[in-house]
DNA sequence: GATATAAATTTACGCGCGCAAATTTTTATT
DNA sequence: AATAAAAATTTGCGCGCGTAAATTTATATC
């Protein structure tokens, strides 16, 4: 039996605590605010006390009364998608490696929910919000109102002067990459992508491509595809399933507007025993954007336009924590754009 | 200008509420911890007032003196993994019904963070926490002292005798529906998995896998793979790519242990350009567990025993309901197991 | 209309901490 | 050792709500 952990009575509250470290109440308080304000020894003397008693701040009676809370909110339009996945991930680790606490959240693509989920955090009070937003399906008027409210940083969707800054990738980098090294080293591409994108990048990545193309005076080929919602993979395999049925392809090649349409692209390929990529016996190019955490083990695997996504992350949440520090506000509203990478695997 | 938005005063607390709804405070109190427990009439005119003023108690303040917050905790292993992702979606969703308020978090494979949001959780006194444990990583004792102050109920990994209580899939339906499949369609499969395996259903499924061969009067023929962390795809692709140059297959049928290491498996035979399925031409089988939502977009789509998806979230977030009911306690441990279903595609 | 029951109100205390102002103690400087 | 500066302490109020007990008011039952 150990004897060290029997005799120790529960501290239940600051008081306790403060008393049994042989300091007064305020002076732990201020320590528990930011370590660096007490004197070391001080400081020494708290963290020995911590370890031995396993005491820690109750962290409502704390937010109750603080004008800044340590919350920050994450707010992603669809968790499933391994990108938003990936990026939430990186962003979640920084939070919490400078202290705050990070809370995750998925609209799942549906309007409502993202306004009950910025309707909670709302109340939760956070120091600070990252929101990707659905894009087209967002209701403006409430995320305005919010951000009124709360200071936000939107990241990967632009939504026009909505929040303090936005952080995201570069579109046109990532479509001028990839068209300008499919036309280089064969045919022309088609651009492939759904009639009706959920995403604002979708049109940002249409009209980058026709521009490249008449850039090169090429005659651009937009292939618009039926489907609604965020499940790309299977409105991608059917939108290529009737074109390659059709035969409604202008050249051999065929860029993506994401990489998860060109999975669902590649898959119609496959069952049509259509061979894609760019060894000989290949009847097919296709790439795309994103560098999807699973475009590597594609058949074959997918040269692609990648996000930095590394970039992305530390970018929304630098950028965030300056919003902080500056009180919530930027004199102006910032934009900051990543250039993307292209990946060449075996796709095209 | 809108009048009606601009002659309303703030309302700054619930006291104020109160007397602007012409209720007194512990009214309003008793509406907002239950809606129900007040006479209809009086819930009108609070809900009418809540619309007019858009009132919401402060949830710093509710939950300081409540011994039952209404946050959830949810704790996954590994967000980037779209099986988590799928469960934690329809978890969090189930939550935010029942008027809870889920908080989603990743360990991302690290034991450490594992301990740190469960220590971080703690502070939240959440009413219930839905955890995910890493397995093989994890630190027993840390969860056992949580569990001790939290009411938790694992699921999908076991972890023996920790929580009150688990639900997950039932790892012993998996295998032998596939491996009676595959031997009643065609050769007997060897088991693909990794030799150390992050997570306790691997060692389940092995066990299993061996003892449906036995049942059947066949030699099992377990292949394991080399291969840290949480790369399923990688490691399954580098693990397949050795076994195919080694002819080391005993028959042409393989049973992965999970879709990722599928993926990867099917990347690699792909690039080894060995045609999976059981159309003709093809010279190999490759089956495996979990219907992971990118599985029917392989190349051939896998052929896989499925997750029952739905049951294993709402068994999960009834169980904690029930738990959370019952006053954190159950008197005894239950295991909750759901049985897969076999979904048959074209790799086998 | 009398009675029982349910609902709402009043009153009053407590939760655990932030924070500010004034005071005392400790540490650094010359 | 005297002085200035920094750190810690004391004192005391406030945050917004939960909750309990006692009381009053409204609703349902016969």
């Amino acid at each position: 039996m150990k004897w060290s952990g029997m005799a120790q009575k529960k501290i239940r509250n600051m008081e306790e605590f403060a008393a049994i470290s042989g300091l007064s109440r305020p002076t732990v308080s201020k320590y528990f605010n930011d370590p660096e304000s007490v004197r070391s020894s001080t400081r020494e003397r708290i963290e020995a006390a911590i370890e031995k008693y396993d005491y820690r701040p109750n962290i409502f009676a704390i937010n109750q009364n603080r004008k800044l809370t340590k919350n920050i909110g994450i707010v992603v339009p669809y968790l499933a998608d391994p990108f938003f996945t990936e990026i939430a991930r990186k962003i979640q680790k920084r939070c919490f490696e400078a202290g705050f606490w990070p809370m995750l959240f998925s609209s799942h693509g549906e309007q409502q929910l993202e306004n009950d989920i910025l309707d909670g955090l709302r109340g939760l009070r956070p120091a600070g919000v990252l929101l990707a937003p659905l894009g087209r399906a967002s209701d403006r008027a409430e995320i305005e109102k919010f951000t009124r409210d709360v200071p936000t940083v939107l990241f990967d969707s632009n939504i026009d002067g909505l929040g303090e800054a936005f952080v995201g990738s570069d579109n046109f980098s990532f479509v001028s990459q990839t068209v300008e090294y499919l036309t280089r080293s064969g045919e022309p591409p088609s651009f492939f992508e759904m009639r009706t994108p959920a995403n604002p990048n979708a049109n940002k990545r249409r009209e980058a491509y026709i521009a490249m193309m008449e850039r090169l005076g090429l005659e651009p080929n937009v292939i618009k595809i039926a489907g609604e919602g965020w499940a790309f993979e299977e409105i991608g395999r059917k939108g290529a399933l009737k074109i390659l049925q059709e035969r409604a392809l202008p050249t051999d090649t065929v860029l993506c507007s994401n990489d998860r349409l060109a999975i669902g692209f590649l898959s119609a390929c496959y069952e049509l025993e259509i061979r894609v990529g760019r060894k000989k016996g290949c009847s097919l190019r296709v790439a795309s954007n994103d560098d999807h955490p699973f475009s590597k083990f594609t058949c074959p695997s997918l040269t692609t336009a990648a996000h930095d996504y590394d970039a992305v992350a530390n970018g929304s949440v630098e950028t965030l924590f300056e919003l902080i520090e500056s009180g919530g506000r930027f004199l102006k509203r910032t934009e900051m754009l990543y250039p993307a990478k292209l990946i060449l695997r075996a796709s095209a």
